[in-house]
DNA sequence: AACAAATGTTACCGACGAGTATGATCCCAG
DNA sequence: CTGGGATCATACTCGTCGGTAACATTTGTT
């Protein structure tokens, strides 16, 4: 299908448009991570694309120059606070540790995520704020994350690491528990995001009930 | 973005206007209850007080009758849902019971609370929706729930009934894990409320690592 | 120099929804 | 039967905000 015409060899149409390419995906970017932090703070319905503008020290139509709408702006938030899970939870299978410690790690890494500025936009966007495309997407991506949980919960119980439990709430109380950080959790605390996941880890594993060994 | 909800059941005092005359407070408690009902479906900001209206099969100044404006509206839901919760945790304090149990019992209550009508409210609701004065009331109450929770876990430390942990972040943990039953939990699920909120006191009190005793 | 593509801006539209002015309707006391 | 208060509908205002059209500017290429 590609036909090379006569020797209309431009030097380098390549080069340039890449580099442009480069550029521009860096400005989006910029402009997604400027929407998530202003989610964040003002939440998605109170944040126009006014504001994101400003914030970015341009105008509005600029932002419609990078991305379709507000919706989908929304939504790669959400993608891109969601990825490092996933990647997170793909880990956890290649590995050879006992589940429960390859859990741990997953955890660890979710809360990091979730502390990010895009834990907002992972935990508290409105589904029903996304298209119904768009929403499924994450509904399965979301899906994903807990049947990974849930799988090594089964492979604890299985390998000894875990005791007994019913993995469908039990991956519902963990992912309940770190998820809720994006509603406390700010930049300012004195906790880092490491430290809290590490007490909430020692909080799954060890349990309430006081242990003898 | 209007969406048909005339199929919910709405308890309705509207329809025989003879009958249910004098009582006021109970049409205002309907329409709180079916702002809760449809905020719980299609978020805050999704939904329109025409909405909530058509709902009761009324219009949109009968709302302005009963209720000052939508933002008070997110406010006496989010009151409604949060006072058995509060009792809840004044109740605790009155028992004799170790300290670990009488935080099941309070966790308990806190999940029925959570999957009620008024959970959405409670839980998904932004701060950000409210005036300086509800949100500052909405905050000491959240906090003193907070607070409950962790004088409970402190003073079973102390008896002996919990192991030791840091309160603030176990506090964080257990109210996270149990308000995130808001995000999945829907009426016509196979689990009762009791049900989780039963699976989730198990986790929290024996942790994932397997049991000796 | 001249052109074209990329990048932004100014100025606008249209829809939606919160809140309100005005008046109709019903119930009950006198 | 009559006036007045309580209750609710019709029909509006008005600000905000997502989205767009048309125009300006920069930049690299020929």
């Amino acid at each position: 299908m590609t036909v090379n015409h006569s020797a209309s060899n431009a030097p380098s149409p390549w080069r340039s448009r890449r580099k442009t390419r480069s550029d521009r995906e860096l400005k989006r970017e910029a402009v997604i991570h400027a929407a998530a932090r202003a989610f964040n703070e003002h939440g998605y319905h109170n944040t126009s694309l006014d504001d994101i503008a400003a914030a970015l020290e341009v105008t509005k139509p600029t932002i419609y120059y990078y991305v379709e709408n507000k919706e989908q702006l929304l939504f790669e938030c959400f993608c891109a606070g969601l990825a490092p899970v996933r990647t997170a939870v793909q880990d956890a299978r290649a590995s050879e540790q006992p589940a429960r410690d390859r859990l741990r790690t997953v955890l660890l890494r979710y809360a990091q995520a979730i502390a990010s500025e895009f834990g907002w936009c992972m935990v508290r966007a409105e589904d029903q704020d996304l298209s119904a495309q768009m929403r499924s997407h994450v509904k399965s991506l979301k899906s994903e994350i807990d049947q990974g949980i849930r799988r090594l919960l089964r492979e604890g119980i299985s390998d000894g690491s875990i005791g007994d439990c019913d993995p469908k709430m039990t991956a519902f109380a963990l992912a309940g528990a770190l998820n809720w950080i994006a509603h406390w959790y700010r930049d300012s605390q004195s906790q880092s995001p490491g430290q809290v996941a590490n007490a909430f880890v020692a909080l799954f594993e060890n349990g309430l009930r006081p242990r003898t060994d």
